[in-house]
DNA sequence: GTTCTTATTGAGATTGAATCTCAAATGAGA
DNA sequence: TCTCATTTGAGATTCAATCTCAATAAGAAC
């Protein structure tokens, strides 16, 4: 976790009139310091690997705060659990996905996002956000047999 | 139902050793006879309306057998309840759906996915489906007041 | 630092969509 | 018509997420 984003974590709580507590900023931390994608059950479990005891409420409670406020970004991709990840300092992202191996990967297309805008302008809907996720095979599993078990 | 439609079903139910039972062929008739993007207990609520009583377990089942086997689409627009649409004749179309009043408009755009294509081979994932979903507000719900209840 | 108020935490209960269980009912091949 | 594996329905169960509420703690005021 950066400076930056300890301080910009801290002026929205301030700014929403939520306090500063600790579990909130091991959680915090935790999804800072982290390149995956990962589910809230995996944030806790990943904070009470390292001894820091965040109540599972709390884990879920932080997220909201953390998605409501920008501090973190989410995504569905369809088994009905929220994937977080960090988002400061990035930039808005699309994903590829692995149907087998689960393995996501980002990418960022400008010519997908101006076509994008001109459906939303040509069905006359003002656009707010999207969703754009590729699911297929990772060169990995192309190559791998297919398993009967 | 057209009677190609009903004529697919009942070869995939041969094909797959599965029963034509008359539940199955009145889910898939309530599909079939709808243009909306419905949840499995939106097509209950409406098949206990009609007196065509279906259980609610036969329904969830029923439409995973027709997921399965092609005979609708499903798509997840993040709230955690999968919405169903009918699908034989139809054509591969993503969803601009209204953030205020869930009204929900098809659209396809060659160009998309053609970039898709290039943005999957770059890393070389090999595609096999994808999500494209716009959120925003359509033309009726961009010119209300926003409600402070 | 102490006091006070209000928000937050944690543990367990609850929700809701979806799935599972199992006895009774029913397709459909022989 | 008979037989048997499949299907149905009702209710139980699952699982992520949310809610409840008593105990705790942040942080403003002094």
């Amino acid at each position: 976790m950066t400076d930056l984003e300890l301080k910009k974590f801290k002026k929205v709580l301030k700014d929403e009139n939520l306090k500063l507590t600790p579990q909130r900023v091991e959680v915090f931390r935790e999804v800072c310091n982290s390149e995956e994608h990962r589910e809230a059950e995996e944030i806790y479990l990943a904070l009470r690997k390292k001894d820091l005891n965040v109540s599972r409420s709390t884990v879920y409670r932080t997220m909201d705060i953390l998605y409501k406020y920008d501090l973190v970004e989410r995504m569905d991709i369809g088994d009905g659990k929220w994937r977080y990840e960090h988002w400061l300092n990035c930039h808005h992202h699309d994903h590829l996905i692995c149907i087998r191996c689960g393995t996501i990967v980002e990418f960022t297309n400008t010519q997908i996002e101006e076509i994008q805008k001109d459906v939303a302008e040509k069905f006359n809907y003002q656009l707010v956000r999207h969703v754009h996720q590729l699911f297929g095979l990772c060169k990995q599993c192309r190559k791998m047999p297919i398993s009967v078990n």
